[in-house]
DNA sequence: CTAACTGCAAAAACTTTGCACTTTT
DNA sequence: AAAAGTGCAAAGTTTTTGCAGTTAG
């Protein structure tokens, strides 16, 4: 995970170089996600954010949400049930589901770019954005269960 | 894909097995989620559904859907809006979904297992159930886009 | 006959949208 | 001052749930 603060610049130059406005609301849902360690959902950020901006609502969490991912800075995680964020691998990497306990991890996996151009090759498709999800059972809920 | 008529038959054995009852509705489901070639959504299903039993509900879909998952015989594929189902190979594999037309074939790629394997170990996490999603563009919207 | 299933309508839950008001630039 | 953003409430979607009536076994 890179240095918060450094992300938080990275995320903030972007936000200036497209000219978006820097609205107080805008800059601390950015401080959040560039400090977040793991993958907070939009009910997540919301809930933290209240805490400052009592007044904030969710329709500005996803705008803003939507902002970021379309300037690619942002990974969303579309869940079943809810999307969560990685804002600080914004590269499409693998993760980790717990089913028990919802828990998300980031995996350590790559797929060899071989394959990639072979599964593009016999299926014509050209590959934007891969999603890998590993639906399992993290190490605590294995114990418990 | 296999035999339509062979696939219906192991279905229907299987809820048989189970006890569950074969009702027109639910043996027609089955018949359509045998014969699919691709990979149909509720809605697409219950559409279908419709010309031969009018009075066939939406509920009746998702509760013999969710019955045929459960007894790991139809795999669903869990897109962000809606979820598309394969009846004819339940065993998880990828996917490439066309983020134009919404498309989705099957993938040919295999992750070979000692990756897998690797990945549960250094995560810790017991893997159950992996979903590969590749959106990108399709053939036909390549070229028309 | 009885347990299971169907179908209707309502509920749930997340996300998007419309619009008046406010704020950044 | 103008364009962009916020926040509220309402709408939109897909899927689930409760329950009375129906049906398979």
């Amino acid at each position: 995970m890179p240095d918060p603060k450094v992300r938080f610049d990275e995320l903030i130059t972007t936000l200036r170089e497209r000219d978006f406005r820097l609205t107080p609301q805008r800059v601390e849902l950015v401080r959040l996600i560039a400090a977040s360690e793991g993958h907070p959902s939009a009910a997540q950020l919301y809930a933290k954010i209240r805490t400052q901006f009592p007044t904030m609502s969710q329709a500005t969490v996803y705008k803003t949400l939507a902002l970021l991912k379309e300037m690619n800075q942002v990974l969303e995680i579309d869940l079943r049930d809810d999307s969560h964020y990685d804002g600080n691998r914004p590269h499409p990497h693998p993760h980790l589901i717990c089913m028990q306990c919802n828990k998300i991890e980031d995996g350590d996996l790559e797929l060899d770019p071989p394959s990639i151009k072979r599964l593009e090759k016999t299926s014509g498709y050209q590959i934007v954005r891969p999603q890998l999800l590993f639906y399992g059972l993290c190490p605590d809920c294995r114990k418990s269960g």
